[in-house]
DNA sequence: ATGGAGTGTTAGCCAAAGCTAACTAATTCG
DNA sequence: CGAATTAGTTAGCTTTGGCTAACACTCCAT
């Protein structure tokens, strides 16, 4: 699949949400740090998210997001959270896989999706009476690459107590 | 989110594949108008992919994927259909958003994360007693805005027989 | 108060992927 | 067969988002 190895508005929204985040003011070269671009890219990403309103920015200073920035880079933000979270807790992808991956995808998940996805993770992450038997029952499935038997045996009990 | 309106690699190879896969020969207007973009960029775009060999083409000719290019293409419609199929069936999204979402995330999904989705639907769809209860249940939730009482009641009655 | 280190900006370049306009090749039909 | 239509290409421009080099501003420390 691809690298990506351009910035998108998005990508600087949330970076100078989570830069704020850290209490610290928001300088031109900690953004250009934590997205691993150079000061002059981010100079320029600058001016046109100020043109749009999204940040506030006077030269030589530090950098804020206005109220739209800020809900913007939440949305950004909320998409990455649930995707990651899906891919870490559900399909028990490796930490750093499932952010990268999340990084890469959060641009493109639509909003009813995205309202689906948190759902869904709200349903299973935090059922009643912890894990999930399914998602033990997953877990089994994708390491031994066949179903449980035990599990298997329990459901046909229920089935005929059913019938 | 980002509404993308320029087209990589992948989304080309994507698109030969498809064609090709219709039976008749896969010509430049044909690509122009199943990406929605204009002749000259397909030509352009397919100066690249066959300089990168993942193509072949004669000016004024048709198109045909080489080797490693009907592999590549196989391999974002590998991931396409994963996502789309989670997207519908799992998370019960609408057919032309999950289509669309699919086709936005596709190109960013990494091969780990792609066999562990693979499996998970393999694992959920693929239930020996038809659909699981769980994903019954979440469409309930996901309905009503809290869990079925009478899946939670029978949870209970499982709880207790265990302990 | 000022000079230098470090931070930020400007100017100007590159590459990718679009586009239109104008051209050339291929094909079809009278 | 040859002209007209359709298909494909080329040239050249635009936008976007990088980059480097060089310049400008800040601010702390002397």
């Amino acid at each position: 699949m691809v690298i990506r190895q351009t910035m998108s508005t998005e990508d600087y929204l949330e970076a100078i949400a989570l830069l704020a985040n850290g209490g610290k003011p928001v300088t031109v070269t900690e953004i250009s740090r934590f997205l691993g671009v150079k000061k002059p890219s981010v100079t320029h990403a600058l001016r046109k998210l100020s043109a749009a309103g999204l940040v506030k920015h006077e030269r030589y200073r530090d950098v804020t997001l206005s109220t739209e920035g800020a809900q913007m880079a939440q949305d950004v933000y909320r998409r990455h959270k649930a995707l990651r979270q899906f891919l870490r807790e559900i399909l028990n992808v490796a930490p750093e896989v499932a952010e990268e991956d999340a990084c890469r995808m959060e641009h493109f998940l639509s909003p009813v999706s995205l309202e689906r996805l948190a759902k869904f993770l709200e349903f299973t992450l935090n059922s009643p009476h912890g894990e999930p038997e399914w998602l033990k029952g997953f877990s089994y499935y994708f390491e031994h690459g066949k179903r449980d038997e035990k599990l298997l045996a329990r459901c046909r009990r229920e089935d005929s107590g059913k019938g």
